[in-house]
DNA sequence: CTTGACCATTGGGTAACACAAAGGTTTTAC
DNA sequence: GTAAAACCTTTGTGTTACCCAATGGTCAAG
């Protein structure tokens, strides 16, 4: 199957399968009449894989591996276990911290309707993040989510 | 002060810093003898300010925007009150895909004590990653976080 | 046989910095 | 007093997982 055809039964972007491809998870190939990249079942069950594996949270660096193991006919299975067992917790602390965030974002939208506006005096910028307490540690969102203003 | 002496004193890297001020979030004036950024005390205020921001998980675009505002003598929070409106679902949404996320995980770790590792046999990988239900948005960690193996 | 849909490759952009290199400056120590 | 350490500058590159545009070839339909 060609590119888009892969792409759309599993439900990514020809552009992740060009990806993937070029990173080598993918190895199609070529046909030699017109240089498409011709796809195989094999490969559609190998994107597939990797798709469920970035659901769990890997990156394309550890499916590599994983796939590499596989290959080379070991289980990837310790490995993986040993990836999630390393992973899990920095989701859980992300976690942690993203609802700590959530919360100063609230307790600001609620403190708002108690502070003036107010304009800047050259010594308050907005009270309302003024008053923020530092936390921890800061993280944003993600490039994917992040489509802001 | 001099960079890192700024840098220092509210708790980030030179660099951090720098960047902040090629970003124009800062505007130090040069030393003439020596070319030297030299901050002051608004300065100080002004990314201590940037950093409480960033913990309320706002973007630097984000935060520009409001120093341009706050800079023009115009109140920002009516500004950072619309920003935070429209950030907090979409935070609320991210900790709902890690739990799940997590969660999977810990399916996973734990459908991992049934099941043989096996090796892969052309068909399967691992099971322990091809039993992973697809999930809505895949999402990966940050590259702050990103270390994995 | 001409569109229009699809393919390939190349190169650039994204967010928020980190890091290295090359070269000038200032501080410290002997 | 001077040499080395420590710090400053700018510039350029890398990170992650793609997306998008441009250029140019290919293929199926009318």
């Amino acid at each position: 199957m060609k590119v888009s055809e892969l792409a759309v039964s599993v439900g990514v972007t020809s552009e992740t399968v060009r990806h993937y491809t070029r990173e080598g998870l993918l190895s199609p190939s070529k046909d030699p009449a017109n240089g498409y990249h011709r796809y195989s079942e094999q490969d559609r069950e190998r994107l597939s894989f990797v798709q469920r594996a970035r659901t769990l949270g890997f990156s394309l660096a550890d499916i590599r591996q994983i796939l590499v193991h596989a290959d080379q006919g070991d289980s990837p299975c310790p490995l993986v276990r040993d990836l999630l067992a390393e992973r899990l917790p920095k989701i859980r602390q992300r976690i942690a911290e993203l609802e700590a965030l959530a919360q100063r974002m609230e307790d600001a939208m609620h403190s708002w309707q108690h502070l003036p506006d107010g304009v800047p005096d050259g010594h308050s910028l907005c009270r309302l993040i003024e008053s923020v307490p530092k936390a921890s540690v800061p993280e944003s969102t993600t490039a994917r989510q992040q489509e802001s203003s």
